[in-house]
DNA sequence: TACTTTAGCATCGTGCGCGATTTAATTGAA
DNA sequence: TTCAATTAAATCGCGCACGATGCTAAAGTA
């Protein structure tokens, strides 16, 4: 039993790690988010608005890798919380144009502290800043290998 | 501050990229899982299970980093589906013991071939095995950190 | 022993993710 | 121009994740 199904193990594979580390981080950043009444899919949404003003539901998904079952319930709680505001284009009207509300803009200031809140959890000196960026490097190829 | 790489990963250049990454790589999974009538998690359990006869709630909780919150529900539809055993301890009625069932057992030798095939769909001459085996192994570190 | 504390699991409510399907608008082809 | 094909969101159902809380058994304490 020890060698013939020795590659099943969890230790030997990836999606495991990656499973556990994605909640893990998602686990860290938590407390910071709830303090702003947000959830982490919440936050990745706001982060692309702060970046693009104007965004459809696909544009939406093609940046967070979600589609429109995932993100028409969020965006609606979204909406409900006054963060964003949602309008059909009036070119197409199958579009949905998602934008900042005022609320979902002034949180961009409040939310910018949390990156400096959470360096000391994870400045320990255990992983050199080379190896995190080779580690990097490789996840966004392996991204990209299985985004297509 | 700007040295460190806590910086890095706090600018989500570790965060998101672990996120999607991690739904990507069981969305791979998902086609071999489904023709075996499982679910990542479920299959998850199954390998702490046939590396592990006999194990309560809690040690399975640690190995997969998850709490009786999330466990019960999913070993109940295990159960239900008859793939393991639930019985409480007699030496501490506390416990609840699972053990795998025949037909979890059985799957063993189906599952088998999976890590195999999707070794295969990584395997387009992009990412060297060697990096990937060194990006496991600082995603090993970077879980350690993150599991204290 | 009596009582408090802790440990292990279960329950509840909410918010994702996602496969499958539906609806409506737009595009494309004959 | 007509009608099939495609596209963009939405809807539905199910299975996680997880914070908060509850319950019972065991362990610790005076």
């Amino acid at each position: 039993m020890e060698t013939s199904f020795a590659h099943l193990y969890l230790e030997n594979q990836l999606c495991f790690p990656l499973y556990a580390a994605s909640r893990l981080t998602t686990k860290i950043y938590a407390p910071h988010l709830t303090a702003l009444d947000l959830t982490y899919p919440q936050y990745l949404v706001l982060m692309v608005l702060w970046q693009h003003q104007t965004q459809t539901v696909n544009e939406i998904g093609e940046k967070l890798i979600l589609e429109s079952n995932t993100l028409t319930p969020l965006l609606k709680r979204m909406e409900q919380k006054e963060l964003i505001k949602r309008k059909r284009s009036s070119n197409d009207e199958r579009q949905v144009i998602i934008k900042l509300a005022d609320k979902g803009e002034q949180l961009q200031t409040l939310a910018s502290d949390i990156p400096r809140k959470l360096i000391a959890s994870f400045d320990d000196g255990q992983i050199s800043e080379q190896e995190l960026l080779n580690f990097q490097k490789t996840l966004h190829k392996l991204l990209a290998l299985m985004n297509r």
